[in-house]
DNA sequence: GGTGGCCGTTCAGGCTAATGTCAGGTTTTG
DNA sequence: CAAAACCTGACATTAGCCTGAACGGCCACC
């Protein structure tokens, strides 16, 4: 398996190379867009590594590139925590999963086998919690065994509670999922979420914990 | 797990220091660069907590050295709200996560559990006490195999004592654990909840110590 | 270029349960 | 025995939460 590596971090990058080199996967790395475009021309990856801030340029632009040539190798997003609101731009854009840095080395090589694995066509790991089905490579959701559609902000909140089934997150914990890290919120978004969350995924799904945060069931009801 | 606290402001620096201070956690607190930097290099610490406005100098300075060195110790920075900008440029400079004053002092609780089970991997340790079977990072509480449910103030108050089963708690570190550091209280709140906690956990499970404060009961009844 | 639909966000109104205080009782201490 | 310390039921207040509705931006499609 081939992988292009597009980050300008020397550290980072090195650190990533060596993570996911080994006798399956060669990683080609590259620290700028005009690079990243050269190759995807003349070698067809299977899986790309892209860092959003690059020096010239946004990695969306080379990922919006890539989609309007047709191209669907699977791309993975590397972004810092202070642009966490980009991801969701980024699914739009086109990709496939996102790490936020500082990421764990170990993180990074279970998306890659993940999209490894769904590039071979075998099937993403399925994660049951009460009456849910969730398969976390493609993000998609059955509720007893209905499929069931989320849009971009409401599975970057879902996600949050699906990492650790029955685990109590605070409102701040959540926010951090929806905005750029730190950003105030004045409103009540979250709970608009929440709400459209419990009507789609059923009512008992997401448990408030008044005045601490919110738990999803991990027991059928 | 080793912690490091770099925090000029006495009370705060106190509240902090007690609200992470566990069996698994042993913390350090120092009040100046100089002396956290003595620190790092003497002791492999496993996360890093760190004001920003210091005496002698700017806790950025520290966090880059720190960096610059190859030390990848998480490192939650612990500022003012109105430093905005700061944000950013401390994410850029290594920060692992961000807490903004005045926070808390359960949701620092969560940041740090979660630091450190991103970097060790571990699910959320659970205690038992007595006839208590406790989730920390679920906030979820068993009294003999059933589930005890516990409103903020309740667990705020709890989670001081399950931090230390055993250990004498003083008054007015129990009110530090329900309101922000300083406010005086003047009517009987600890002892109504105190009370609260007794009705729910069981009669013994918090012994009276007169004159000096309240312990959590450590073996069954 | 226009238009319709979807999504994200905010607001207002309604509701429930958590909170803080008090008063009257009980226990401990000197 | 009196005073100090503590306990706890009851209650008014309000913080915290829920959700329908509306608005505006953006994008795909015509």
């Amino acid at each position: 398996m081939r992988v292009l590596l597009v980050e300008d971090t020397a550290g980072l990058g090195e650190a990533v190379r060596d993570q996911i080199t080994d006798d399956d996967h060669a990683v080609d790395w590259v620290q700028t867009l005009d690079f990243a475009e050269a190759s995807v021309q003349t070698i067809a990856y299977d899986l790309i590594l892209l860092d959003l801030l690059l020096p010239d340029g946004h990695g969306f632009d080379f990922l919006r590139k890539l989609r309007a040539t047709g191209k669907k190798t699977p791309v993975i997003i590397l972004t810092a925590r202070d642009q966490v609101s980009d991801r969701i731009e980024g699914l739009n854009a086109g990709a496939d999963d996102y790490l936020i840095k500082p990421f764990d080395l170990s993180e990074l090589s279970a998306r890659v086998a993940a999209v490894a694995r769904r590039y071979r066509g075998d099937p993403s790991p399925v994660v049951h919690v009460g009456n849910l089905e969730v398969d976390l490579g493609d993000h998609r959701i059955r509720r007893s065994g209905l499929p069931v559609e989320l849009t971009a902000r409401e599975w970057a909140l879902f996600e949050g509670f699906i990492q650790r089934p029955g685990m109590l997150l605070s409102r701040s914990q959540l926010e951090d999922r929806l905005y750029a890290f730190g950003a105030e919120i004045e409103s009540n978004t979250i709970e608009v979420y929440v709400s459209r969350l419990r009507k789609k995924l059923g009512r008992d799904a997401i448990v408030t914990v008044r005045g601490m945060g919110y738990r999803l069931e991990t027991h059928g009801h």
